[in-house]
RNA sequence: UGGGGUGUCGCCAAGAGGCCUAAGGCAACGGGUUUUGAUCCCGUCAUUCGGAGGUUCGAAUCCUCCCACCCCAGCCA
């Protein structure tokens, strides 16, 4: 798609794009910058990755930097560990930030030069009401607040006080610093917001150098400013802060004047994307961890065996709007499907397994079959096929009147196709002595690999199976959605009540053909007719596949 | 309630006064192909744009009023 205005170049797909063109276009900005700011309070989900491929595709589309930058103005909050782990998860979706990493606490130095500007131009003051005070003076959405009593103290004096704060003299909660802007406002981010407050604790960067740390508004945007950004894009419940972020633009003495502007936020049915949620799941050990395979977390998605290509192309179809819906999570299934349908390689896996013993079977042989079906370059590999196999219980049924339309698959008396074999027909069932089935006794068509049987030998269908005696055991993890409301990011507190008891089952005892035995990390298989799965690395040795997602079934089958 | 924002098919979403008796994707539902009940292919799926008025030859697009939902009263981000 082109512009008929402008050959070559694509039109503009959002209302960031048409902004970021008319800024280039009367040369406001000559380069883009834009910033993906994570706090590093908790590791990255889905939600960040559509903010991610956002502001990094705009500076990749426009010719811009993009950089990476940690806003970690809460000490208490952050770690190490979630800086890491984030960085990680950046690189893993396949994106390069300009520069090196960087961090709100390298520019602590200049914020708090900064603070001494505004205090020494009468522009903002050290206050020392408490919080429940504050409160109290800040009023209520319909009611102005009142001054601080602190409000027209000398500059001098906010200024001895601040650098008293710095210093670490200040008791905590005692006093802070705050932007004298306007109690009244209607906009309550503008009734004197807090710039630093007093907190003795060390920073995972910056050790014990302060005592005091400013706060997101006083930082966000200078941070922006010092690098240049030109396009600050957050999340629409910035809105109502962007007065603020203006306010310091204007006053000030900043190298450039970035601007914000904000989008709606990815939601996603059955899906959580609060990081304060997805923590407390961890701490109260409902799942196994940041990346347990069924959290939405990058970290998660990856041990899944969803591809970075997948959470991108699903980003990418999102649009970049101010309505803030929520996407059905079959929509992000689809593009996880889309991936793995077009690369991964085939393979064949029974997870409950029932004995079939092919009676004319002289001796064993090695069958050559494709990685997948319609991408001849991916290879071929051997697959032992025996007098004994195992094919899916679900796959044989004892009601001989089903019809061969709504039941594909083995009967006694009927034709099968082994997929990448030979068309077998069921003679018989052996009980063992409870009356169970034990074992099937089958026949194989001679002459039927790779070819049709002859008159007479139509097979209901195509069934996946394994060699009993050449095959692997494994476990699978059959992962189902972690919470069963589509509204799983509703309310508070019942956040446990919604969990599905059933998001994870453990199928000890399937097989899988010899050739995953040496299964690569990293590379999800489709498990033909089940679904797509991945290998677990935290099992070693132990063949342990994690379900990615199942095929899209139309129905009308059953187990 | 004061301020800010949003309302187009079950979901997401194009649409910037006539080309809209409204794109596209997901889902759903029919049918075809198929050695995966997968993939693929074909078809169906809003006379209507939160509601009511108005302006206009003509409105989803402009005006007025109304309704609904989301965000803001952390020394979180």
């Amino acid at each position: 798609m082109t512009d008929p205005l402008n050959p070559g170049i694509a039109p503009a797909g959002n209302f960031i794009e048409q902004i970021i063109r008319d800024d280039l276009a009367t040369g406001r900005v000559q380069k883009v910058v834009t910033r993906f700011p994570p706090e590093p309070n908790g590791y990255l989900h889905i939600g960040h990755a559509k903010s991610i491929c956002l502001n990094f595709g705009l500076a990749a589309q426009y010719g811009g930097d993009c950089h990476l930058r940690f806003d970690d103005t809460n000490p208490e909050k952050e770690s190490q560990e979630y800086v890491d782990a984030i960085v990680a998860d950046v690189q893993w979706l396949g994106f390069a930030w300009s520069g090196e990493v960087r961090y709100a606490s390298d520019y602590f130095g200049q914020l708090y030069q900064w603070a001494l500007y505004l205090v020494d131009n009468g522009l903002a003051y050290v206050c020392e009401l408490n919080g429940e005070q504050m409160r109290d003076y800040r009023g209520t959405l319909t009611q102005p607040g009142r001054p601080s009593p602190f409000r027209d103290r000398p500059s001098s004096e906010s200024r001895t006080l601040l650098e008293a704060m710095r210093r670490g003299e200040v008791a905590e909660g005692a006093m802070t610093l705050r932007a004298k802007i306007d109690m009244a406002s209607a906009n309550i981010n503008l009734r004197d917001p807090v710039l630093y407050r007093v907190r003795k604790v060390a920073h995972h960067r910056t050790g014990s150098d302060w005592n005091i740390y400013p706060s997101y508004d006083f930082a966000h945007g200078q941070e922006d400013a010092i690098e240049g950004v030109t396009h600050s894009v957050c999340t629409l419940e910035f809105a109502a802060n962007r007065p603020l972020y203006n306010w310091f633009v204007e006053h000030l003495p900043l190298p450039s004047q970035p601007r914000q502007y904000e989008f709606g936020r990815l939601n996603l049915t059955h899906t959580m994307t609060s990081k304060r949620k997805l923590k407390q799941l961890v701490d109260e050990g409902v799942v196994d961890g940041w990346d347990d395979p069924r959290m939405p977390t990058i970290s998660g998605l990856r041990r899944r065996g969803v591809s970075a290509a997948a959470i991108r192309q699903f980003c990418n179809s999102l649009a970049v709007a101010k309505t803030d819906g929520v996407v059905d999570i079959a929509q992000f299934e689809h593009f996880i499907r889309d991936d793995l349908n077009n690369n991964a390689p085939r393979a064949m896996c029974v997870i409950n397994p029932l004995k079939v013993v092919v009676t004319n079977c002289q001796q064993g042989e090695l069958l050559t079959v494709a990685n997948h079906p319609n991408r001849p370059e991916l290879g071929e590999r051997q697959l032992p096929f025996d007098a004994e196999l195992y094919i899916d219980a679900g796959d044989f049924s004892e009601d001989t009147t089903l019809s061969r339309k709504k039941f594909k698959r083995l009967v006694i008396g009927d034709y099968v196709r082994l997929r990448g074999g030979y068309i077998i027909r069921a003679d018989e069932v052996v009980r063992d002595s409870d009356g169970a089935i034990a074992q099937l006794n089958c026949s194989l068509v001679e002459g039927t690999v790779g070819a049709d049987g002859p008159d007479g030998v139509r097979p209901r269908g195509v069934i996946h199976w394994v060699s009993a005696i050449r095959s692997q055991p494994a476990e699978l993890r059959l992962y189902d959605r972690l919470f069963n409301s589509p509204e799983a990011d509703g309310g508070d507190g019942e956040l446990l009540e919604q969990i599905n008891p059933d998001s994870l089952k453990v199928v000890a005892n399937a097989r899988v053909e010899q050739s995953l035995g040496d299964a690569a990390l990293g590379v999800t298989y489709q498990f033909e007719r089940e679904g797509y799965f991945t290998r677990e690395d935290s099992a070693g040795e132990q063949l342990v596949f994690n379900l990615t997602i199942g095929l899209r079934d139309s129905g009308r089958g059953q187990g």
